[in-house]
RNA sequence: GGAGAAGUGGCAGAGUGGUCGAAUGCACUGGUCUUGAAAACCAGCGAGGGUCACACCUCCGGGGGUUCGAAUCCCUCCUUCUCCGCCA
């Protein structure tokens, strides 16, 4: 959520921004500085009765005290008009709040400079392509033909269990996702990054947090018996740690891991897009976090494209960043980088990590500041990315691995699998 | 799930209708002293709104109510603790 104060200062310069996510956002922001001004018009109208009403108290207290009853009487009706004032505009200032924070619900992140113009993932900029695209043999299979030849997931096991989309990875294919997950956290963990294990089920207050909430609610899964939603991404949970929290700015920076399922309604899309383990329902992810101080997120930012960078090369994988453009940034991004593991069987590029600074648009949120070193605070910059997601890791490494006897695994995982063949 | 108790500033902990945004201690920040540190002493030290800056307003788990006036009384929800039950 955007500042009002903020939006206050740089309207203008807010709406050309916004113009690079295709939104006429200028009429909104106008209208939410002039909601706001009410709003602090109606604020002070109330601060002023009330501070009447105060001092009458007090004369009030001060005149039973000293035993002067009847004057004490006289005063107190004076005190129901201001009341019923301090009512009605209460009233006005608690609807002129609402109708603000509505309108900032519905106000996306400032772009970054550096993000390009664009409508859709056609428009990304891609910024560099790694790492050798191999050559198969023929009758090389995308990888939802290898999972059922070598019977390591099952997709109708998982129909049969809970529906499309929650598949069950058996045998050598449980390994090779388990020594995935360990391997990405003992990365992330060598780079400084604390692990954290983390519910699953969040609270409402932690769908606002972090901005799933109240305009993407239809794609968490929710449990309506206690009113909780089942994670999208370990994003929620991890960040939610820190809501209302002040911060020192010794405390910086903050680095957490977390290894979660997700789980995603993801309804409206069909088609090879969702093949096999493209897109799920269920499906598992190791998550990096950052909170750091508004002076360094950027380098923050960088810092974790590396790092995402490093453990794609280790795994031997062709991969390529992409600078997302404005139209297909997410709600909460000022500035995302796209990974995408070049699928050799499929032959198409598949997003396999997403790495977002997110500057103060969560923070403000959850209110998470920090004390600088003067009196005061300020918001935070948090910052996400995953390293990586599971499925289409696995995929890509069951495709661009595949020779005629099976399928080789990556160096750096033999140790965690404890096998170097699904055959 | 049943019975009881409790939720106050970073922490501990006073405060049961007015002068309380809140004693005190610890922690923290600045200063004095010291070769330096510690100790001692002095001062400062919650957040939000508002203002050029003050003033002023709001916040004592959340929400609602009683009252001229609520941290204090009432209702409700949440959370924690103790005991009992159930249980991986």
């Amino acid at each position: 959520m955007l500042q009002i104060a903020e939006i206050r200062e740089n309207k203008d310069a807010f709406a050309i921004a916004l113009q690079k996510r295709n939104i006429d956002a200028l009429s909104l922001l106008e209208s939410a500085i002039a909601v706001d001004e009410n709003r602090r018009n109606l604020q002070g109208q109330l601060d002023e009765i009330l501070a009447k009403s105060n001092k009458l108290s007090k004369e009030i207290g001060d005149l039973f005290k000293s035993g002067k009853g009847a004057e004490a009487n006289e005063l107190k009706s004076q005190t129901s008009g201001l009341k019923e004032s301090s009512k009605e505009i209460g009233e006005q200032l608690n609807t002129a709040v609402e109708e603000l924070q509505n309108i900032l619900y519905t106000i996306p992140n400032i772009p970054q400079d550096s993000v390009p113009a664009g409508n859709s993932d056609e428009d990304n900029e891609v910024i560099s392509q790694h790492g050798e695209i191999p050559t198969l043999h023929d009758g090389a299979k995308p990888h939802w033909e290898l999972v059922k030849d070598h019977d390591i997931i099952d997709f109708e096991l998982g129909n049969k269990i809970t529906g499309a989309g929650f598949p069950v990875y058996k045998k050598k294919g449980a390994r090779l996702q388990r020594a995935l997950i360990n391997y990405f956290l003992d990365k992330n963990t060598a780079a400084g990054y604390e692990e954290m294990q983390v519910p699953h089920l969040v609270n409402e207050a932690s769908g606002y947090g972090t901005g799933q909430l109240p305009d993407k609610e239809g794609q968490m899964y929710h449990v309506g018996v206690d009113d909780l939603y089942l994670i999208p991404t370990g994003e929620v949970p991890i960040t939610n740690m820190y809501r209302d929290r002040i911060l020192d700015h010794k405390d910086f920076p903050i680095k957490m891991t977390g290894y979660t399922p997700c789980f995603r309604r993801e309804a409206g899309s069909y088609g090879s897009d969702v093949r096999g383990l493209n897109r799920l329902h269920q499906f598992d992810k190791v998550e990096i976090l950052r909170i750091e101080h508004p002076e360094n997120s950027d380098k923050a930012l960088e810092h974790m494209v590396s790092h995402v960078q490093e453990i794609l090369e280790e795994l031997e994988l062709p991969y390529r960043i992409l600078r997302l453009c404005g139209g297909d940034l997410g709600f909460t991004s000022t500035l995302t980088y796209d990974f995408e593991v070049y699928s050799t069987a499929q032959d198409k590029w598949l997003e396999v990590s997403s790495v977002s600074n997110f500057k103060t648009f969560q923070a403000n949120r959850l209110k998470l500041r920090y004390r600088t070193g003067e009196k005061g605070t300020e918001l935070a910059h948090t910052l996400n990315g995953s390293s990586l997601a599971l499925p289409r890791i696995l995929a890509s490494i069951l495709e661009n691995f595949q020779v005629e006897s099976g399928i080789k695994i990556p160096k750096v995982l033999i140790p965690y699998c404890g096998f170097d063949m699904i055959d």
